[in-house]
DNA sequence: ATGGCTGAGGAAATCCATTTCCCCAACCCC
DNA sequence: GGGGTTGGGGAAATGGATTTCCTCAGCCAT
């Protein structure tokens, strides 16, 4: 059950070698002792923001006190009364993709540097697992979750999350999302239908008509969002739309990809996503189609390492670290009880024109 | 008015705007009540393992109760008690590796499956911010570490670590390594040396007699455990070992090939690390170069998505995922005092023969 | 019958920082 | 000078689970 269940066992063990016997922590009733004063005012003197003013000179005391014995606040027992940890969590649908892995290197980088930790919680794209997890993050009471995976339109998922949203808000923790979401929780978003819309355009540019587009799954919002950008730029040009969705995996890449090759098959492809575009590469190689001679393949969000594949991917990039970081900006200043003005902040994404995408094949 | 008795006293509930105050969590001593017993023997029914009998009946009251009120112990109370957090840290060297992130993903995952939360610290290739994060994690008092990177061997660094480390074990907490380091924590350990030769072997079975190793840089153990499996293949085939080292990652493998490429080439390369290898196949093309027809490729770790590259990479699996999973495991295993008699457990690898190797290009 | 032991339960201490009450003195205003 | 305010300090409650002492009844052996 709990992970913290006591096994007697493992106390057995009181004295280790060495000698040096169990670390003895300094604690606040030690610098209040040194400083000669109570409990409370040390406390308040080394909080310099509660309302409670206390004396320079006493401060002064307890500063020094606390300095020399080199204290340091147990975070456990803050958390306890402040009945929050100082741990921010990221909520991803899988770790090893590497869009995902960017946004956390980013946002741990971010939060690292104002003194939280990060916890990363990978659902797998199970709507289960997430909810288990954010059902714990809330029990553990951290101090905010950071949403960086689309949410789901499924019913029972968007009421429960949003009841534990709810919680989280009731005891004080930020949610902030940085994937779009149904939830109204302040968000930093990339701007997905701008870079859909644009990227169809440059293959449109190029002299394709027949576009096809590999998108996500329908119930997740991002595979939305840049439907409807691919959408508005193939009607803009009077283009039908023709949109196959599949997984956001590598492998749903390729499956999406050969079925586009059972029928006549397109002369451009747009796919949602980097990781689905290297799936939709490999299945051309496989079926011997030249890349881009006889087909153009763009993809979306430019994660790292696109420049040593063979060709080279055109994509549009998505600022990923960035928007780690500024998840975990928006979510200190929520914490912080900064009401920003706009709830959703969008950051532009750039199109990343590289070998992959070339004219029409003539004939 | 019992002594157990609840607590009327206006929970200082703080409203917010919104309404429905959500979160109202039970806690042990609502249990208590409703199961008529007092705090102690609820705790002692809900904490098996505890050394205090608690009788059947009495038993099944309480775990009733706290089924009916979907009882959930509060994370900090209990750090704050047994001086640990339910949480376990994982230092990678770059969480947006494939190999690292593979990693992560079995180790949350088996963390979770034990109520655990997993922090995950990315150094950056850092030594500095490495050891940062480690004060970081030792303050907050985690309840263990899982270092997934390799040690660097340099004086200060292995000094500064092994100090910390110290101070874990001090408080109680636990250290496991699943990459080669100097220091002697308990390890769960891919067979580097092994996996090294076989790949090796496997090459100079092909007929290949100058085979290259690309490996990574000369301070990490990593490096120079799979030089060694190479070395000692090469050795036994009286063949010349020939090394070029560079850093752990794409482009690092892409410079490094370049360098062989300089002189007159090897007609097989081994490369330390799958990241590094994709970086010089791609190389490779850049030059022209067919592979496997000129130059074979061989990597290590077996990340996802090889076979989706051209050539599929030929490579040595290192069960990641499985790692991480073990790591956790040896961790928990520590926490409840289990000395295993293994201080070090060696997982097998595997060799994984794919497109990018072939016989010796004739002529 | 007496002492010893075990099984089972409860009261209270403990972990440690924060916060709520309370108190006291000094100072101000009418 | 009485009443009110403010600055500064302390005692104790608080948060929620674990653990240490006790206590008590029942049972066995002497």
């Amino acid at each position: 059950m709990g992970p913290l269940r006591h096994k007697t066992k493992a106390r057995k063990t009181p004295v280790r070698r060495g000698g040096a016997n169990v670390l003895r922590l300094t604690t606040l009733s030690d610098v209040a002792q040194h400083a000669d004063v109570s409990l409370a005012t040390a406390s308040r003197a080394l909080n310099p923001d509660s309302d409670h003013s206390v004396n320079a000179g006493t401060r002064a005391r307890v500063v020094a006190a606390a300095t020399r014995l080199s204290y340091r606040p147990n975070p456990m027992a803050r958390a306890l009364r402040t009945r929050r940890v100082p741990t921010i969590a990221i909520v991803v649908h899988d770790v090893s993709d590497p869009y995902f892995a960017e946004i956390v290197r980013g946002a741990t980088r971010a939060a690292s540097a104002k003194g939280f930790l990060t916890v990363v919680c990978s659902s797998d794209r199970d709507p289960d697992t997430e909810l288990r997890y954010v059902e714990m993050l809330l029990l553990s009471r951290v101090s905010g979750v950071i949403f960086a995976g689309g949410g789901l339109e499924e019913a029972n998922y968007r009421r429960t999350m949003r009841e534990y949203g709810r919680s989280i808000a009731n005891y004080g923790g930020a949610i902030v999302a940085i994937a779009p979401r149904a939830e109204l929780w302040p968000a930093e978003l990339a701007d997905n239908r701008s870079g859909a819309r644009m990227v169809t355009e440059h293959l449109l540019t190029l002299g394709h008509t027949a576009v096809a587009m590999i998108s996500g799954p329908a119930t997740l919002r991002t595979s939305r969002e840049r439907e409807l950008g691919y959408a508005e730029a193939m009607k803009g040009a009077g283009a039908k739309p023709w949109i196959v969705a599949s997984d956001f995996t590598r492998a749903g890449g390729a499956v999406a990809m050969a079925r586009l090759l059972a029928d006549p098959p397109p002369t451009a492809v747009f796919v949602a996503s980097d990781v689905m575009a290297l799936g939709a590469m490999a299945e051309l190689r496989r079926q011997g189609v030249g890349v881009p001679e006889e087909v153009s393949v763009a993809g979306f969000d430019d994660i790292p390492g696109l420049e040593f594949t063979h060709p080279t991917l055109t994509t549009v990039r998505v600022p990923m670290a960035e928007l780690g970081a500024a998840g975990v900006a928006r979510l200190l200043g929520e914490l912080d009880g900064e009401r920003q003005v706009t709830r959703v902040r969008l950051h532009p994404v750039e199109l990343i024109i590289r070998e992959s995408t070339g004219p029409v094949p003539t004939g």
